[in-house]
DNA sequence: GAACTAAGTTTATTGAATAAACTATGACCG
DNA sequence: CGGTCATAGTTTATTCAATAAACTTAGTTC
């Protein structure tokens, strides 16, 4: 469809270009873009904006909307995302179960289900969800999205500790039984995406750590995941960032450990587990130590400052259960953070918004690969907010 | 010529791709690519390819060479770069002086000039050479690359300590005179490029750390510099990474900066400055303390696993004028580097080659910037060994 | 010397964007 | 209320760049 590489060799390939460009805008506004205004966005000429409209409603990717107002002459005719017809397939895999989503391209999800498994049952019971998922919507598929803990390409699953997986070549497995574009994506990347997209202005280099048991990064570029190999990028956790000879001895055997300082378990004692609800984790930080907590805010802003001085970031976002530490924590970085020579950013460090919903990430980081194309962050925030 | 942007939307933008993707094809294989030659790796068919090649030829970018022997038919024809008519500007200022390079585009260096001034002379001092440079080469310029000690996104320098610049929009400036683009480049950036480019296989991310009485860090991609906001990236000598009460006062004010135990001057001691040769660093390097070594060793690898760990960069690079410590220092790093758990890469550091010609980062940079072209490696690796 | 092979060119065709004329629909204004 | 203008969108002829296929050139192989 609007698959292929980007490699602009040949006619067809301005013309699949357009096609994006034009979807794009579609997805930044919908049920506000026009064809004129997609002539005026991309430099094109009307007639082309139109051809290309035309063939993206054709493919069932975009619908005629309501008519705009007139501003000043004829009315023109909105664009809006067609939510009806494709979906885009999000796994999630966790350890002990997985979520599958489906979602429209609008963003809505259309059915979400569990299917729990077993370390032995999981391949069979993940085969036979994905299996289900290609008979039920059969033409209707577009892309799936596979998140996992874990280090992959996107289409090789590197090494997973939690999942007990060496070198599995899972998006070829799934593309098999789907006959769609399979993208693996690791769950710290899902999620800085998720907030990042979020943004409206998601310009320049934003540093996402996910704080939890433990502790993983990962960098975005103007709201997408930054270029380059992501085979084992955002393993900090086990870098080491406290060298006194005082220095506790970190879960992997060695001291210092970021995790060993700034990780969930660390500051707030092994009752600490990443299925805690925000209260939960609320009523165990209000019984912890303040040192401890200070002592892994420190750990993590000198983390922060050195990456974030190198790609000049211009923002750090901490997400994961740690959110739910609220001013108990993040005062405390920011202060360390700020302290800091002229010539260094002084870069605004926060928590990132409530959760949206699980599969956003996924779904975006898929959508963007295989169409080129990224949800607007109004519609995206409005998505997530069960509210209205 | 092939400048603009890379918005792909009309089939002029294809044209100036496919143009680029030719040339690019002749610097990578100087002397031995051919019009059937491109057409295999571009995918393009034979009479595009000779399209393509004619029109560049045209252009006097590349010229015909020598007929190849015979594969078994008729003799290709071989196609080389033009290193007659085009000249590329480079720039290289410095607080007291500035050189002037006119690197012809096969890499070769046409003709030097250096110019030297003071604080209150350098601007018009700067302006009356580059004027002269527009005068004598008229016709012939092609673009132009300014590299200078301080940040800058391309077009403006924001802030330089060193020649008491703040917001000079110096690209702008230069290019009323010479008529041609002008790209403004930071010299650790211009360093790390230019010891990238010489490298065959520059694929991922490399950390290049310039170390002198200053440090300074610059992140490449496939061998480019990375992409997004390069406004004020690098800046990390300013950062602390020493945290104990003992931790020395750095030149800032600040304790336990980067800068404060990692920097030539904290190991060497005062003595030292940016301008001595190897033999005198490495005279001074003899009697410098070995704990100050250590120390600073230990400081810079803290930094580099971290930076290493996000970005899962392939390597790190060490430039400037440390490398002339050689053996009493890159162990102690690569030792300290390695002191880490399974789940981070085992990052290798090593040196910079022996300096490339002082402009070939500038001008690669600018090369890239303009016309999308890299040189070879190997032609890098000639044209900055003057033996042969 | 005949057959084959690879390099490169010529010519007609195709795909996609453009320019310009045209239709449709509304606002504004005397 | 009807004329003028402005904006949205379509139709048609044209242009640009790549392609396909036939063709020329120049070598190797047997």
């Amino acid at each position: 469809m609007l698959n292929g590489d980007d490699a602009l060799d040949t006619q067809a390939s301005v013309r699949r270009a357009n096609l994006r460009r034009a979807l794009q805008l579609v997805f930044r506004n919908p049920g506000s873009e026009t064809r004129a205004g997609i002539a005026r966005a991309t430099g094109l000429t009307a007639a082309t904006a139109s051809s290309l409209v035309a063939e993206l409603i054709d493919l069932q990717l975009i619908i005629d909307g309501e008519q705009a107002a007139s501003t000043g002459g004829k009315r023109a005719t909105t664009l809006s995302i067609a939510s009806e017809h494709h979906v885009i397939l999000v796994l999630v895999i966790r350890p002990t179960d997985a979520r599958i989503a489906l979602v429209a391209l609008d963003g809505t999800e259309v059915e979400t289900r569990r299917v729990a498994f077993s370390d032995e049952s999981r391949d069979r019971v993940l085969d036979g969800a994905v299996a289900d998922i290609a008979a039920e919507y059969s033409g209707r598929l577009l892309i799936a999205g596979v998140q996992l803990p874990g280090t992959t390409d996107g289409r090789r699953v590197f090494e997973s500790v939690q999942l007990g997986w060496t070198d599995v070549p899972l998006a070829e497995r799934f593309e098999a039984v789907l006959g769609i574009p399979v993208l693996l994506v690791n769950d710290v990347d899902a999620e800085a995406i998720a907030k990042a997209a979020r943004e409206d202005e998601s310009s320049g280099y934003r540093l996402f750590i996910h704080i939890g048991t433990g502790i993983g990064a990962a960098v975005t570029l103007d709201g997408e995941l930054a270029p380059g190999p992501r085979d084992r990028a955002g393993e900090i956790g086990h870098v080491q960032v406290e060298f006194g000879d005082d220095a506790r001895t970190c879960r992997c055997g060695r001291q210092g450990c970021l995790e060993s300082a700034s990780s969930m378990t660390a500051m707030l004692g092994d009752d600490f587990d990443d299925a805690m609800d925000d209260e939960a984790i609320t009523a165990l930080a209000a019984s912890a130590d303040d040192e401890h907590l200070a002592e892994g805010a420190r750990a993590l802003a000198r983390t922060i400052k050195l990456i974030a001085a190198v790609l000049d970031a211009a923002e750090v976002v901490i997400g994961g259960p740690a959110r739910a530490l609220g001013d108990r924590f993040l005062p405390l970085v920011q202060a360390e953070v700020d302290y800091t020579a002229t010539g260094t950013a002084n870069v605004p460090v926060r928590y990132a918004d409530a959760d949206a919903s699980i599969s956003t990430g996924v779904a975006q980081v898929a959508l963007s690969s295989a169409l080129g194309v990224r949800w607007s962050p109004a519609q995206l925030r409005a998505a997530s907010d069960p509210v209205s």
